[in-house]
DNA sequence: CGACGTCCATGCCGTCAGGTTATCGATGCG
DNA sequence: CGCATCGATAACCTGACGGCATGGACGTCG
């Protein structure tokens, strides 16, 4: 009796929606083929998991076991694929780091420079990963500890410690008509279209909108970029405009698109992130104290304070 | 981060064989398949699982680590997928019992009359199990108890009520010569090709070849079945023998297919199988108890004894 | 009351992953 | 030196999965 995880998922999904259309956009496929999907599980099961009605699919009380136990399974699947991962690397002295764009931006030297000097006989390897998967490869166990803007999704599942905290300016293509102050009140940017992460990035999106800080006015979306450069193009493109940490102005210069400071927006910050599992592992423990010493953090600032 | 678990099974099985050939014959699949998918599994997770050498397989220290969780993963998603299929039945008052051609033979009947009888209220469904699935179904989760032959393949994770003992007997061609005594030793059978059940039922096909009381001498394979009717015509053709249940006789009576007794050989016994998550579902136990009442067996038969 | 929106199912098609057979390269052994 | 063993590779076929377009049932609103 075997199933794929993506089965498992995509049940998940559908159970928490109780809706195929709203659930298919959440796992990036179309409804027809969630809709066969399903249809599959439940042939091979010989077992109805929903009653299909006009307004959505309800849970059988079949599917209700299903639905309590198949997080676990595929919670132990996931343990087992991230722990092979890890030792893997732990044997061959490899400490993976996932970042974000310019997570870390000049600090990033300064913390390799450190963790090499304390562990001369491992290696780092820096993996950048798109804006589709925030957690930059921690959620899937690619990477042992990760840099990252905060919040991001799932951050609750893993332990983080604030490193930087940095205004949050907005990049606007050059040619706007706002571009010739030298500093704009968020207001004057809710009517703007805005460059904007891919949704089912949740929460992070939102963040990146100031969704929560428009006084209720839903964000306009002028573009939806995955990357750095794409993003860049999009603003000087004229498509939207799009906050962005102070930094960016320095690592991301480019003509056409100009920065400038925003009142009213709360400041961004920068963590670094290790799952729950490397508590005890003293390589990952190292390279976190060398991102706290290399940004001059002080070594009791987590993440939950005031998120 | 998703896998399908038939390629933990693979993975698993390649790990306890250390050796790819004999594990993909394990599996029922061809060497190259399987080399292929372990290939796949160690590109997904990018981690190298196994050191090829030309004496087999030998996990790696990554691979030691997922070998020691993969099981517990796997189980998880069995116990899923099974709870979900037995609480569809429980909901639909259906309980479904697997056997093994005329595993309960006669007995069936009363057995089944004395459920309705009790729970008047649910449905009895009987599935007829291949030889090459000698649990039943029971395994998958697919019904909620099985009448079986004894011993079967991983009969240690279930629970056995002894419910009928008769004596094994012989199935010859009717032109065979011993087809003229009226009983049979078994040596005189040592030397004859056997019609068995697949490779992979393991110590069922053995017990149905009488592997162990053989003088050590092995047996010869004269034919490989999968069902009764493939069964008689194997033996009718003349392609071998086959040691067979006294009741067969009756049910399994055609031409050109004659039964003798055998002397020298062990019984063969029937039992009633549940899963231990049934222990307490009064239905399943109803069931059982009417195997015991319906034979005559006393209540306190426990396989156990002198397996 | 009819047009429309919502929601799931179906049909058709392109792509790719998984399986099979046949064969090769490397290694150890008689 | 030929042979057996073991894993990798090549060529091919089938079927599963995904996408798009569309259909059918039901509720809602003008």
């Amino acid at each position: 009796m075997d199933v794929d995880t993506r089965l498992l998922r995509y049940f998940l999904a559908v159970a928490d929606e109780a809706n195929l259309t709203r659930a298919a956009e959440r796992l990036f496929v179309s409804q027809p083929a969630l809709s066969k999907q399903i249809k599959q599980l439940e042939t091979q099961l010989g077992v109805r998991l929903f009653t299909r009605s006009h307004d959505g699919m309800a849970l059988t009380d079949a599917g209700r076991a299903l639905a309590a136990r198949a997080p676990a399974a595929l919670a132990a699947c996931d343990n087992a694929l991230r722990e092979t991962k890890a030792t893997a690397r732990r044997v061959d002295h490899v400490l993976r780091v996932g970042f974000l764009a310019n997570a870390a931006n000049e600090a990033t030297q300064e913390i390799v420079a450190r963790f090499t000097r304390i562990r001369p006989d491992w290696h780092v390897t820096m993996r950048q990963a798109s804006w589709s998967d925030p957690t930059a490869g921690l959620a899937d166990g690619d990477v042992d500890a990760a840099l990252l803007r905060l919040p991001f999704p799932g951050s609750s599942g893993f332990r983080v410690r604030v490193l930087i905290t940095e205004p949050r300016w907005v990049a606007l293509p050059a040619a706007h008509p706002l571009a010739v102050h030298d500093e704009i009140p968020f207001e004057d940017l809710w009517g703007e279209p805005f460059v904007a992460a891919p949704a089912g990035t949740g929460p992070w999106r939102d963040y990146w909108l100031a969704a929560g800080e428009r006084d209720g006015r839903p964000p306009r979306i002028g573009a939806v970029t995955d990357q750095p450069d794409d993003w860049l193009q999009a603003i000087a493109n004229g498509d939207g405009v799009a906050l962005a940490p102070a930094s960016a102005a320095r690592f991301y210069a480019r003509p056409g698109v100009t920065y400038r400071p925003v009142r009213g927006v709360s400041p961004s910050r920068v963590g670094v992130a290790w799952p729950p599992a490397a508590d005890r592992d003293p390589v990952v423990q190292d390279f976190v104290a060398c991102c706290l010493h290399a940004t001059g953090s002080p070594r009791s600032t987590h993440a939950g304070e005031g998120l």
